[in-house]
DNA sequence: ACACTAAACGGACTACGGTCCGGATGTTAT
DNA sequence: ATAACATCCGGACCGTAGTCCGTTTAGTGT
């Protein structure tokens, strides 16, 4: 991580965990042990057999730990994968909020928003499926922290480049375009590129910016 | 319809219903009478409990047939979504392939763009989670032969505005913020009004069109 | 009418995500 | 050490999508 301590907010989303902000009581002794147990479990599985092979009985038979206990942790297969990604998403978040340019503060607008897309597709080829998972399904798919920080970052920068139409509907355009099972299947399916992926992210922002 | 026999393909993709298009043998007589009291029964339970309350257990109760029927006639969930829009998505079809313009042909590609997400979201708010279930889950959300078609459609339209930037990928960016999930999370969770929708998409395209 | 065949039927079965709650365990105060 | 309490644990349980295969039935040829 960049940036020790630069996460944003918890990217786990459910449950909160105690202590992990606040100054609230830490965790239990045993709780901690099958946390860990738990994410090396499910990272020697998708290591094995691929992130779809990761079931959450078989995570608990393979950690040695109950059923309850996973979702005790994790809330939710989805939240399971995005403790996974934690800390590449705490790196990524690190990067564009605080990094050095163009990524990062102190480029034009547009040229932030082209490298946020890049890596973002980057972050998303490199994780694969795992990224795919991180979304959760269910109402609250577009409600997950990071997922908003993402949307206000665009939407933020947006604004910095004068964009006067809706951006917030604008920005919610802009993040489909970077949706991970899309992205994923243009490249599978379709044997898209990752460099044509960013060359057409940079077509699109550049013209949004531009064409008011 | 506006125009019969205009379905392009028929809409519904598992199983390809023999005798829909080429002249093979016709729906033996108990599966088409299975196949109008599954879709009726369908329809009364999403009018009474929602469509989030039509299980394909419930279903195949209430229609009085066995569940492998329920999957031999729709293949899936979303299959069976798929056939309950049929008809509206066949007209869909037709009004911007065939109708008049500026939905259909005769109008500049622009103003096709813009009418043709209009009536989209308009589609989608219309119909509401029964277009966001009929999106298929799993691998081939993105092969369903409607959303292909839209993509092409898109495409198209890019190209004769002189979209010289790989206009697959345009196609599937904008795709991607016709997103039925997305347009009702908008309206339903931030209180987006459709015409907002509908201006923002405007300036989407409009921009992308004319940026280059 | 009858036999034959391909298609359709039905419901038991599996796999999976997620919930629940009685019992076990760690922490803390005395 | 002990008691009291909050937290955690585990695995039985549930609802749902989707599969399988032995049985039934609609069409067809004779």
């Amino acid at each position: 991580m960049l940036f020790p301590g630069s996460r944003i907010w918890d990217v786990r989303f459910i449950p909160l965990e105690p202590g992990s902000l606040s100054g609230a009581s830490p965790e239990r002794r045993d709780a901690a042990r099958n946390r860990e147990r738990l994410l090396e479990a499910a990272r020697r599985l998708i290591e094995e057999c691929g992130a779809h092979a990761l079931t959450m009985d078989r995570l608990a038979e393979t950690a040695g730990v109950g059923k309850g206990t996973v979702f005790r942790r994790f809330g939710s297969r989805a939240g399971l994968m995005v403790a996974l990604l934690s800390d590449a998403e705490a790196d990524f978040q690190g990067r564009f909020m605080f990094g050095p340019p163009p990524l990062g503060p102190g480029a034009p607008g547009l040229d932030r928003l082209i490298a946020f897309g890049a890596q973002r597709i980057a972050f998303v080829l490199e994780y694969g499926d795992l990224a795919r998972a991180a979304e959760a399904s269910g109402p609250n798919r577009f409600e997950v922290p990071a997922v908003v920080l993402w949307h206000r970052h665009i939407e933020y920068l947006l604004r910095e480049e004068g964009m006067d139409a809706d951006p917030w509907l604008m920005a919610t355009s802009l993040s489909a375009a970077l949706d991970p099972e899309r992205l994923l299947h243009a490249v599978r399916v379709h044997g898209v590129t990752p460099e044509r992926l960013a060359d057409s992210w940079r077509e699109l922002v550049t013209r949004v910016v531009r064409g008011g």
